[in-house]
DNA sequence: TGACAATGTTACCGATCGGTACGTATACAT
DNA sequence: ATGTATACGTACCGATCGGTAACATTGTCA
């Protein structure tokens, strides 16, 4: 129920005081075990040996285990709109360009041999039950991402925006899991050129 | 690695010898829970609990959880396809209609407020190791649906069917991780209409 | 009645789960 | 130097994990 302790690694890390140095590392090891190997899978006991420290340490840092998997996920969150804002700043004012670009990117790392899909969607999946820390982080994150997908829909000009915006957010997900479920050459591969596909349709509309 | 055992469930239940009640049992019972809140979030106990038997039973039917697991998705295998083919059969000759039909229903499955998603796609979020009897089986439903997609989009003459063929594949993905993502009215109930709109874009190419 | 197969009962295994009580080391300010 | 606060380590907790040994009970068919 706190949510004090580990947001000094997100403002501090730079200046005078440098105590959470634990935090830091617990919080990197926590997010490449989580997301490789999904977070049911990981105990703490495996984090806090990888990351060279100590239990007591871990939950000094962050009260639960469940708290640690949703800061996983705030730091995903972040990195996942530091992506997304990449390729819309790539195409100022272009919507279309925008999305297409977002999504070639995603479509090469679905590639990726040991891609594992988004860590969002598979928390969501791991974690089925209303509530819980780690599922609100991965609702919150995809919330934002439909209102996103719809506005910029609408900036297309197409006339049943919301339901092209929705449209897209289907082509990503299947990508994400698609990505995971079937090796090189999965169908993810193409989520660009069918999403460049259903806009064309859904502009001409 | 023996598929011996729990294959009379399928075969016998009917006639003379009747003896393996508590397998049906037990797999009726993991089939609810895994389904519904995930493989790794039920242990043995409470399924043998929720069925009225006893954990020596499930290991006489079942040689491990994790195959427990991989009946529980041959299960879900068969009726999956069940629900594909009437959807199939009720348009002869007519993919796109089937497709449309399918993806119809699937919108409306995934409206209802307690919607899991798909136990295939579910499991293999849930299981990334490659090899692991769950997995085998998903990913074996998924290449088959692969290849009936892009089958299917041949049959409607489109110019890339498989584009197309796994285009369908991820809307329907997304359909599914969408479905229980959001709640009510989320982005998984349009996914006919955009199946529909990139069909529409593909075949005119 | 006898034999066999399926199920149930009880008790247990080692391993791992998430989490904590408590003592110790280090740093810094006075 | 000494107090004080903070970070860390050792050792442990009860609960649950998947899985099993050994034996009693049942129902069915010959």
């Amino acid at each position: 129920m706190q949510t004090d302790k580990n947001i000094e690694l997100t403002i501090s890390d730079g200046h005078a005081s440098a105590p959470p140095k634990a935090a830091k590392k617990i919080l990197d090891v926590a997010y490449d075990l989580f997301y490789r190997r999904g977070i049911r899978a990981i105990g703490v006991d495996e984090i806090v040996k990888r990351a060279g420290v100590t239990k007591p340490s871990l939950y000094r840092s962050f009260p639960s285990k469940d708290e640690l998997a949703a800061s996983y996920l705030r730091q995903y969150d972040l990195e996942f709109w530091e992506r997304f804002d990449e390729a819309v700043d790539a195409h100022p004012g272009d919507p279309r360009a925008q999305i297409i670009a977002f999504l070639t990117r995603v479509g090469k790392r679905t590639q990726n041999p040991d891609y594992r899909g988004c860590g969002m969607t598979n928390a969501a999946v791991e974690y089925p039950e209303r509530g819980h820390p780690a599922r609100v982080v991965s609702e919150d994150n995809k919330q934002e991402l439909r209102r996103r997908l719809r506005a910029m829909a609408a900036a297309m000009g197409a006339p049943d925006a919301d339901t092209l915006g929705d449209g897209l957010l289907l082509l990503i997900e299947g990508a994400y899991i698609s990505g995971q479920l079937f090796g090189l050459g999965g169908p993810a591969q193409s989520v660009a050129r069918n999403a460049d596909l259903l806009i064309e349709a859904s502009l001409k509309e």
